[in-house]
RNA sequence: GCCCCUGUAGCUCAGCGGAUAGAGCAACUGACUUCUAAUCAGCAGGUCGUAGGUUCGAUUCCUACCGGGGGCGCCA
């Protein structure tokens, strides 16, 4: 799709260089604004020059308004000044019309698509739960922050890969086993143990030897196959299962720390090996090989970053955490730079503490202590829809606590029915036409959409061309949320021409018929764009 | 103490430095012989935590303070 923005742009452009100046270098904006009296765009231009070329903005825009370039911008009806000085455009239906049969050509796999991301090699590390037990709501709310991330990127040009690294040995393991050795005892876990209901059920299936790293593998292993089960329910799928064990195990993390001594970045201290990361900004020197000689979960990180940007030479990174562990993010920046690795090639974004609330109170979620609400549980009771569309509707740096009673209820307490059912109304007037002998919605020439002039008609266009906007933003800003808030707005312009502008029914010319089917399918393709993204189903009745 | 996030309507939250700050829910009122009312419409509700600063313009950026959440291991 063409964007009238950016066709506005031009116009802008060249009316400025008629009047002999020069385009201010950043802050031009051409936006649909928020009222409807400020036209269909605006441009806050004549403000900018203002301070460019000292002269009053009011007569910087009326110069601007009376150039060649502006008034032969095709469509314009009117062109307005309005206070500070902001220049507003009005445009005739016709160039609605217009953008519908793009966007009808586009389709669903063209529409609102960039290229600006331009093959760059991007890799998204999230979720990473340590397989000590089975996702838990938080896990859920970040993994469908990340996997709808990756679908935004895509859209715009960047190649996305998917990646989940597994914290399959060390000390949790090991005290996972020993969790696991004491329940099949008929004991209490240890100090600092899981104490999860899920370890007892597993205890009793477990008939491997009496020995903790063991027991410790074969649960890790099993809650690891649950986990990929529960992500798969989201429709969240993982390029990659990268395993620490593995790159443990094949010297990368004595690799790593030998290549940072070389580097002048460690030191020796009562018996083990830091990292002066202080140098970088950390708050402390942080341990990488303990005085017993064991790496720390810190060093393998590291040489699993090392692996991301070196051996693997991803272009970019972005790491999605939950806030709890916001302590690594200096440490990891300081040993990137200490690599000699450009640091914003390496993106960390924290996901807010989730909790849930149960009665009057907030449950917080600990998987040691076994009170944490599993993402199964929640996905049995909402279904995958609404759980993927609760957590993508607010900012990842948003604390947020879940009402159930709420997330159960079936109306717009819940965007996913109010969304879904907007498409499925789009599908059923689809099934009607089909069964009436109508003729799929075909149009020649964007003329013959002249009819669709109702406001609920025009409201519903205007919403389906923002999307473009939207993802380019939501890419940029790492807020793939902003297409949920897109698709609530797109949901309500469709209900409100549902309502007023019947397509199907007596009474109504073939031609009217004709424009409102097509404009139904342009719709349609604006919001299974949408859904898309967000990884959430398009169903075709409810 | 230090670091990160956050404070917008009674509640849950949107809001790329722009114009009169928006939705949903809850309260109240109205619209179903219908293309599925899981919908639509009306009404009401605001010192955008507080105080400064930058700017033609600040809910948005900066500083300080106040309230809430999270983090500061030779755990992972």
């Amino acid at each position: 799709m063409q964007r009238r923005e950016d066709q506005i742009v031009r116009s802008l452009t060249l009316a400025v260089k008629e009047l002999g100046h020069e385009v201010p270098s950043s802050g031009v904006h051409v936006e649909i604004p928020a009222r409807e009296e400020h036209g269909d765009y605006s441009t806050n231009l004549a403000l900018l020059l203002s301070k460019q070329i000292g002269q009053p903005p009011l007569s910087i825009a009326e110069s601007l308004i009376a150039t060649e370039a502006i008034r032969s911008l095709p469509h314009l009806v009117k062109v307005e000044i309005a206070r500070p000085g902001f220049i507003n455009f009005t445009l005739a239906a016709t160039h609605l019309h217009e953008l519908m049969v793009e966007v009808k050509e586009e389709g669903r796999d063209l529409f609102a698509r960039h290229d600006f991301g331009d093959g760059t090699r991007m890799q998204l590390e999230f979720v990473s739960a340590n397989p000590t037990g089975p996702l838990h709501i938080g896990n859920g709310w970040w993994a469908s922050y990340g996997d709808a991330l990756g679908r935004v990127l895509e859209r715009c040009g960047y190649s996305v890969t998917r990646e989940y690294y597994v914290n399959d040995t060390g000390g949790q393991i090991r005290t996972l086993g020993a969790s696991i050795l004491a329940r099949r005892r008929g004991e209490e876990p240890p100090e600092g143990g899981y104490l999860g209901d899920y370890i007892v059920e597993q205890a009793s299936r477990y008939l491997g030897e009496e020995d903790i790293v063991e027991a410790g593998k074969w649960a890790a292993e099993e809650n690891l196959a649950t986990i990929q089960r529960s992500l798969e329910r989201l429709n969240i799928v993982f390029d990659t299962w990268f395993s620490q064990a593995s790159i443990e195990d094949s010297g990368a993390v004595a690799n790593v720390v030998d290549l940072l001594f070389e580097r002048g970045a460690v030191f020796e201290n009562d018996g083990a090996l830091w990292l002066r990361s202080t140098e970088w900004g950390d708050t402390r020197d942080r341990v990488l090989r303990k005085s017993n000689g064991d790496y720390t979960y810190l060093a393998g990180d590291i040489a699993y970053h090392y692996n991301k940007f070196v051996i693997r030479a991803f272009d970019a990174v972005i790491d999605i955490f939950g806030a709890d562990h916001h302590g690594q993010v200096a440490s990891m920046r300081a040993a990137m730079a200490a690599l000699g690795i450009d640091v914003d090639r390496l993106e960390i974004r924290l996901g807010q503490i989730v909790s849930l609330e149960s009665g009057d109170q907030a449950v917080k979620f600990s998987k040691r202590a076994g009170t944490a609400v599993s993402l199964d549980w929640l996905v049995d009771e909402v279904g995958p829809s609404v759980t993927r569309l609760l957590a993508l509707s607010t900012s990842l740096d948003r604390a947020t606590t879940i009402n159930l009673a709420e997330a159960k209820e079936r109306s717009m307490e819940n965007p996913a029915y109010y969304i879904q059912y907007a498409h499925a109304r789009m599908a059923a007037l689809d099934r009607m036409r089909s069964e009436r002998g109508i003729a799929p919605a075909a149009i020649d020439d964007a003329r013959e959409l002249g009819v669709l002039v109702h406001p609920r008609e025009i409201r519903l266009m205007r919403e389906i061309i923002a999307l473009p906007e939207v993802v380019r933003l939501s890419a940029l800003e790492r807020a793939p949320h902003r297409v949920t808030t897109w698709l609530k707005g797109l949901a309500a312009a469709f209900h409100g021409f549902y309502h007023d502008c019947p397509v199907l029914m007596e009474g109504i010319s073939d031609e009217l018929v004709a424009a409102r089917l097509y404009l139904v399918e342009v719709a349609r393709v604006a919001i299974v764009t949408g859904l898309d993204l967000l990884g959430v189903d398009a169903p075709e009745e409810m």
